[in-house]
DNA sequence: ACACCTTATTCTCAAACATAGTTTAAGTCA
DNA sequence: TGACTTAAACTATGTTTGAGAATAAGGTGT
């Protein structure tokens, strides 16, 4: 049997369509922007987004494509991330299942000028997981409030049930004090949404622990599921730095170390040590001078530097290294 | 605009059909296999593949269903790779363009018993890239043959280019006699495929520097574009056992240190150090003593060990540990 | 000029870890 | 018993990391 039997036309294969949704980061000074797309009246914002069309060679080249069109922005590095398609995704109205399959990407850009179409703006992506910023330690005090009640739930939780929520929740939040584990952002958003402190409009019907009294913790949600998409993309971008110099994709040709570090800082969410950030880079072989100095530090003035673009040809894995989530024995 | 404007029937979508694909890996005493499909005649095998049905909630159970359907397996541990959507992957007889979107995953069995149906069978997947198998040098001399093609294809290199072959070349297969990457499967795979060295009856179009009559590597091929899809699977899981505790998915119940090392080794190409790899799994707390032994060593009996299912709660981050690619300096 | 602030840059030191052995233990087989 | 095989423990050495102290080099205000 060859797979042409099954034609579209047959009755085992339904009617199919394919979103490609973006994940589009710059660094500014005040962290990482993600791309959003604001709709018709109080709807939540949503990541940009198109169909897959005919006339698009590749998945990649009909997402750039896309994207040029809608934003006019060039984008940079480019990957895709997953392939989400649950079959109610966006169920018809005439209760027919059709399919909505969505295929996220996550793309890096430098730029950072504001576009002339007024949908199109640039935002933090910490107003969606503002428990993902520690870069100085929990000054608003939301994990002090999010640890509470993760504690409630699982005091509340029936006794077969306890220890599996307890695992969960130090898996997803590290021990209170500890450093958590950076990548895993969407099982800290599914917990947190799971524990119900992170309603989300479209998908009501779940179980929900919080009652609707309960302090949410304030954090904006996307449309359908962008938020879980996002989620998968600051992951991903969070384990890539560690390993192949993406971070340079946010870069202006010439920065500090300084500069450099406050923006690996913004993407992980963590704040680092300031000689051995300098060191690690250094080692890796990753920046060059450029012979010029920065005078505009409020201190001693700071050599400027370049990414060394041949050493992707050198060494294809090496990053900008976090602290590598130590095994913290016992 | 919303996205239901553009209906299936909208000139804007194109018929799109959706195949999963799953490599599906399990470990023998000699070695990783994967798991493929005999085709009529003298086609090449293929990866097991079949249909997104309407009846599939999720992706990942649609393969799932498939693959017991057509295998009888269960599938233990599944992770999806990777969405390949060329316009023209199946083209069309009509000149249409039948867009043919493919999602692959990697899957894990424990189970390795023969199958009823027939044109199912398990395969080593060094039969697809003999090259990728280290663990005795090399012993067969494919590389050093690999090599001498390389260093014919970078000096008959018109001038400009001859850097970029060179610094590519170092990049997928490291210098000679240093050990490489060996997650970069693919890039080494088409690297190969683009010297000409292994030829794709699928893609005859494409440039192939090597003269027909060169010695080919003899390495068998798979339908269609399954051969990339197998590249991406052996590269994300020897990925994953580094940070991961993926392996145990592939061992039995109860194994010895050896036994699991080898399996490592198996599935990343290299030999290991073994007071070193049984100090690592050791101190990361991954397995517990049954409290039996293993007579049948052929030496000292060895302790038998467990998979110690409880670490996968406390820490998320840890694996079987490869030498760690170490940043080889210079 | 001087004290004093700020940030940049270099050094130091110990703990953790990895690499590559050597040595000892505990079985089987002839 | 002695040879052989693999298991398991131990040792020595070098590298990487984490945390902090010390020093350099510019500003500003008096």
């Amino acid at each position: 049997m060859s797979r042409v039997d099954r034609s579209r036309t047959s009755a085992s294969q339904d009617a199919v369509t394919v979103d490609l949704s973006a994940v589009i980061v710059t660094a500014s000074p005040d962290g990482p922007l993600v791309l959003v797309r604001s709709q018709d009246g109080a709807a939540p914002l949503a990541l940009p987004a198109g169909p897959l069309e005919p006339q698009h060679r590749t998945l990649e080249a009909g997402l750039r494509n896309w994207v040029e069109e809608l934003t006019g922005y060039n984008l940079g590095y480019v990957e895709q991330l997953y392939s989400f398609g649950d079959a109610n995704r966006h169920a018809s109205a005439r209760g027919q299942t059709s399919r909505s399959l969505s295929i996220g990407y996550i793309a890096l850009v430098r730029e950072t000028r504001p576009k002339q179409s007024s949908d199109i703006s640039w935002a933090s992506w910490y107003r969606f997981f503002p428990w993902e910023d520690m870069r100085s330690g929990d000054e608003p005090g939301v994990m002090t409030r999010i640890r509470e009640s993760i504690a409630g739930w699982i005091a509340e939780a029936p006794h077969d049930a306890r220890q599996d929520r307890e695992s969960r929740s130090t898996n997803a939040f590290g021990k209170s004090g500890d450093r958590w584990n950076e990548e895993l952002v969407l099982e800290r958003y599914e917990l947190l949404y799971e524990i119900g402190l992170v309603p989300e409009a479209h998908r009501d019907g779940a179980a929900c622990w919080a009652p609707r009294e309960a302090a949410f913790v304030e954090a904006e949600s996307l449309q359908s599921d962008h938020r879980r998409i996002l989620a998968t993309g600051i992951s991903r971008l969070r384990g890539k730095i560690k390993y192949r110099p993406v971070v340079f994709e946010l870069m202006p040709p010439r920065f500090t170390f300084l500069q450099l570090q406050r923006t690996v800082e913004a993407l992980a969410g963590i704040e680092l040590h300031k000689p051995n950030f300098r060191r690690l880079v250094e080692n890796q072989g990753l920046v060059e001078e450029t012979g010029s100095v920065s005078t505009n530090t409020g201190g001693r003035p700071a050599r400027l530097l370049r990414f060394r673009r041949d050493i992707l040809r050198e060494r294809p894995t090496i990053g900008v290294g976090l602290p590598s989530a130590r095994s913290q024995k016992g």
